[in-house]
DNA sequence: CGCAATTTTGCAGCCAGTGCAAATTTGCAT
DNA sequence: ATGCAAATTTGCACTGGCTGCAAAATTGCG
């Protein structure tokens, strides 16, 4: 399927879509980093990017939701990775594998990450909007959970045990990251990452290191 | 009115402030319940609860705050048993003691919880920003955490074991009452409660049931 | 009762957000 | 290339969320 040369994906239309939104995403963030996100207008925002204010509303929601959706795609992934691992893996092991790819991924986008973690840093309620979204993506990741565990039955709601593995897993990631934003020079990512990991694994007996 | 004997709380003005907040909330979750969230405007919640729109911005920063800032008391009543809890329970065994004391409180009041859960679920845009609250406290259940576990050293960051813990407690509350919500005849919310934390206690092995 | 502090209210106004129809752009078949 | 159909952008008008300010009403206290 390689006809195309350089056409990473769809038409020039699909294209340009995908700017428009990405330009909009990083003229919200800057404007927001400089001036602070309550001074940012979608007006402002608009015009850096280089549309109508009116359209703006065509690619969000709300005015927040150009800073709050973000990791869409990235959950997407984790749930494609997680029906794929192999079925020696117990539920945990496969969440944890999928979940560690993934954010291996997103380290080496760094810079946008940073500035964008900072903008949420100095406004609370963006924050809790965000980390509202990032649970709310746990509904989709425990029914692939529950897929992939069931011996085929289609349930229609996921058991007990994927969405609480679906919820701490979605939870312990936000932990890690959010630790390792406060200590980003002593610590490396991955390390925090498999810590937390082995915590869970063990059952939470105390403050002591598992390893 | 004379008697002051059964002045619970501060003076009038308190009181007045009080029964003037939860009008709002209770005319607010009544009329959401009804003619659904993005039918109701501060006017008419205002109305019903007897004051002037102005005054609803006096109680809520916005409109949906009404809704979503309900947890902040119970919140605080488990960091104050955390505090309290034998030394010789496990964190995570003093964690799921505070927590269960404090929802057999709350299952009491059930009616206004019921009404306000559906008003929530026919708003995801509400559910999301509620559960962002919900998260956002665990810093201050993970500073309890790590101040009871420590010697007495004041730390400024709670580590790792200590966010880690507070953060998986409270998703843990969230999904066992989640799931209680979907299957409110069948069982007894505290059975859920209780199988949850087996399941986390056990390290999360598999979807079997650990007891 | 009268004074000071607090709360409520009305008002004027900005900005977020939406529906609609016209204008513009893109994809495609001819 | 050219014209047509579909999708996208834009302007416009309008509702409603939200705020600052100062006047009016309410409460606490001597």
């Amino acid at each position: 399927m390689q006809g195309e040369k350089t056409a990473v994906e769809g038409g020039l239309r699909e294209r340009k879509k995908r700017a428009t939104h990405a330009a909009l995403v990083e003229a919200a963030v800057r404007l927001a980093a400089e001036h602070g996100v309550e001074n940012v207008t979608v007006e402002a925002i608009s015009e850096a990017a280089g549309v109508s204010p009116r359209t703006f509303f065509n690619y969000f929601a709300s005015r927040d939701d150009v800073y709050v959706m973000l990791g869409a795609e990235s959950s997407a992934r984790i749930r494609r990775a997680v029906l794929a691992a192999p079925s020696v893996l117990s539920p945990l092991e496969a969440l944890r594998e999928a979940m560690a790819a993934e954010l291996a991924e997103v380290e080496q986008q760094h810079e946008l990450w940073a500035l964008h973690a900072e903008v949420l840093r100095g406004s609370p309620h963006l924050l809790v909007r965000s980390i509202g979204v990032l649970m709310a993506d746990e509904i989709g990741l425990a029914d692939v959970l529950a897929e992939r565990s069931s011996t085929g039955g289609a349930s229609t709601v996921p058991d007990l045990y994927a969405r609480l593995l679906a919820a701490v897993g979605a939870t312990a990631v936000r932990v890690a990251v959010e630790h390792w934003c406060v200590r980003q020079d002593e610590l490396a990512f991955m390390d925090v990452f498999h810590e937390v990991f082995d915590h869970l694994a063990a059952g939470l007996p105390g403050p002591r290191d598992p390893s």
